[in-house]
DNA sequence: AACGGTCTTGCATAGCTATGCAAGACAACA
DNA sequence: TGTTGTCTTGCATAGCTATGCAAGACCGTT
């Protein structure tokens, strides 16, 4: 008869280490455990019998013991954007700092999210972090059932345990509307994100606000509808010559839209940038430096908005009842480049 | 006196549901694992239980009985290349698909990874997929040592557990040598990227075979170094300037270098594309598409090498001996813009 | 009524580590 | 030597769910 050998390949637990090492199991927890009372000498045994065998702690167990996984959920959608890639780069590193792990989750639409949401906390993580704009309800009551605590970023959502962290999305608005006015120009555009989202809504609404103040008439802008994509921003302009508009000035929800308008305007209506149209986006990315654009835009001060969203994870993970909701806004810093430089 | 209010808030568990419920934790269980074998009636008064109760699912004791997390780390860098961040997209929609996490891990060199497969590997991962370019042998050694499956994008890593998915950036640099040489351009320029990255080096020496292939003299092409930025790009080309050499054509080995170079030679040189200088491209990023570069550039198919990168993965977790290495090459479809489209 | 079969349910257990507690080892001191 | 204190070690257990097994419920057939 033959002996069927076992296919299950067991990991190394840290009984084999120590059977091998000739101590207890408690001995080698200790051993990888920075801080225990252990003896050097045993502490050594252990990590080269540990070494000979290959043994790598295991965190499982000590998650349900402690009911903490120190994983975060993220979940994010529209990563084609840089800026939500270089601000997932930033977040990712932060909370590694922080001993945390990502589970990262990707959303196309608001749909998918209940789902999402189910798989993520059967992983028992103890806090999300979302940067998603959609601003409905029922998602706000869905993130507050599961009641752990939930980062946004750049969003509307209110509930219990929801905090945000939110760029000054209508003071940013605002100082575009003076920008473009202390030029002199008097026909702008607000080229918008879509139409749900928080953010593009109160940058309309600090620059509608902004150009509503002045001394002579009040200016009111020409609005176009874009989904933040380079070619919303392109279809936008097209539309905007079908109208036979001729605007001096445009004011983007977002850089992707800006290059895009800028590239329309420039091969549909040959209009230059900034002689005349002067150009302002929003985030920052690394394509507004590209000397195509050299587009004046809002940095949000991603490595803030990160810091600010980690203390209030710690301060959550602190409190005893963390379901308390908070706000922070940070200020978005003007970055001036060409598009708004006038030639003297 | 007064009773202290109990700050420990405990998850909620199967056994409360049960309890509520009047059924054994068990039936619980049961009612949410599809296919098990439980009444309709027992279903819906556990199902009614756990709504009241906010109960979810854990599946971290699974993850202990079974072995598996159904978790993958994912190890990427430089999600400020647009080309990796929509890669990531892919491939954390498609693993969710697969029913698989994503723990993912941000790094930014070598030295940190050692560290950051520890903690993933605590996690108890499944397997791991990156995209580091870096060829160490200390690298591969590390991964090989988890003896999990490794599935890496573009790079020469060798060893056990460890498979390869790599886009035919060998092919593709022949082809690209082989469109300047039927374009009639002599002065070629190659751009690398970093030094030790194999796939730009793979592209360098396609490249240079297609150039040597000619029934007149070889072709012996300016190489220029970058490190894959768009920074770097623009600067190789004022190192061109400053040594005199006007080029007619160029391949870069990454898209953002491209648009660097390719604003350089208008804005340094006064050099225009394709008039005076035809270019290509790697990547195929978003940015190609953009008016102000329409650039040509090569397709990795990222949808086709991630599925294969899945297959890869499916098939070493029903192996029992899954330490075996597998290689895919999957084609680069050439996607041709105005950046080589002469005038006629 | 007896029997065989199918469906449902509960019991009991495995899986692996961190940690409180008690006991042992050892040194220092009186 | 006895006592006190410090340091180290091992024992035993908690943490929560999935699942094999056995038993029970129920139905249909002979």
């Amino acid at each position: 008869m033959v002996t069927q050998e076992q296919a299950v390949i067991r990991a190394v637990t840290s009984i084999d280490v120590a059977r091998l090492a000739g101590v207890s199991q408690s001995a080698v927890s200790r051993a990888f455990s920075p801080g225990s009372s252990i003896s050097d000498q045993t502490k050594q045994k252990v990590l080269a019998a540990a070494e000979s065998l290959g043994y790598r702690p295991n965190r499982i167990p000590a998650i349900m013991l402690s009911g903490r996984s120190c994983m975060v959920g993220v979940v994010i959608g529209g990563l084609e954007n840089p800026f939500y890639a270089t601000a997932l780069e930033r977040l990712a590193t932060a909370l590694r700092e922080s001993g945390l792990q990502v589970l990262l989750m990707h959303v196309d639409d608001a749909l998918t999210l209940d789902n999402a949401l189910d798989q993520l906390v059967s992983y028992r993580i103890d806090a999300i972090v979302t940067s998603l704009a959609i601003g409905s309800k029922t998602v706000a009551q869905a993130l507050s059932r599961l009641r752990i605590p939930v980062v946004c970023f750049n969003s509307s959502l209110v509930g219990p345990w929801i905090s945000t962290v939110n760029s000054d999305n209508h003071g940013a608005g605002f100082t575009a509307a003076r920008l473009i006015m202390e030029k002199g120009r008097v026909r702008p555009v607000w080229l918008a994100g879509p139409e749900r989202n928080a953010a593009s809504l109160a940058r309309a609404e600090g620059f509608l606000q902004g150009l509503q103040q002045t001394r002579t008439s009040p200016i009111e802008p020409t609005r176009l509808q874009g989904d933040d994509t380079y070619d919303s921003g392109y279809a936008a302009i097209l539309s905007l010559k079908k109208r036979g508009i001729r605007p001096d000035s445009l004011f983007a929800s977002n850089d992707m839209m800006a290059c895009g308008a800028m590239d329309a305007l420039r091969e549909e209506m040959e209009l230059r940038c900034p002689d005349d149209v002067i150009m302002l986006g929003y985030d920052n990315i690394p394509q507004a430096t590209w000397r195509s654009y050299d587009l004046t835009s809002f940095d949000q001060c991603t490595g803030k908005m990160v810091a600010r969203a980690l203390e209030l994870l710690e301060k959550a993970f602190q409190a005893k009842d963390s379901s308390h909701s908070h706000t922070h806004i940070i200020d978005a810093k003007l970055i001036e480049r060409g598009s708004t430089r006038l030639p003297l």
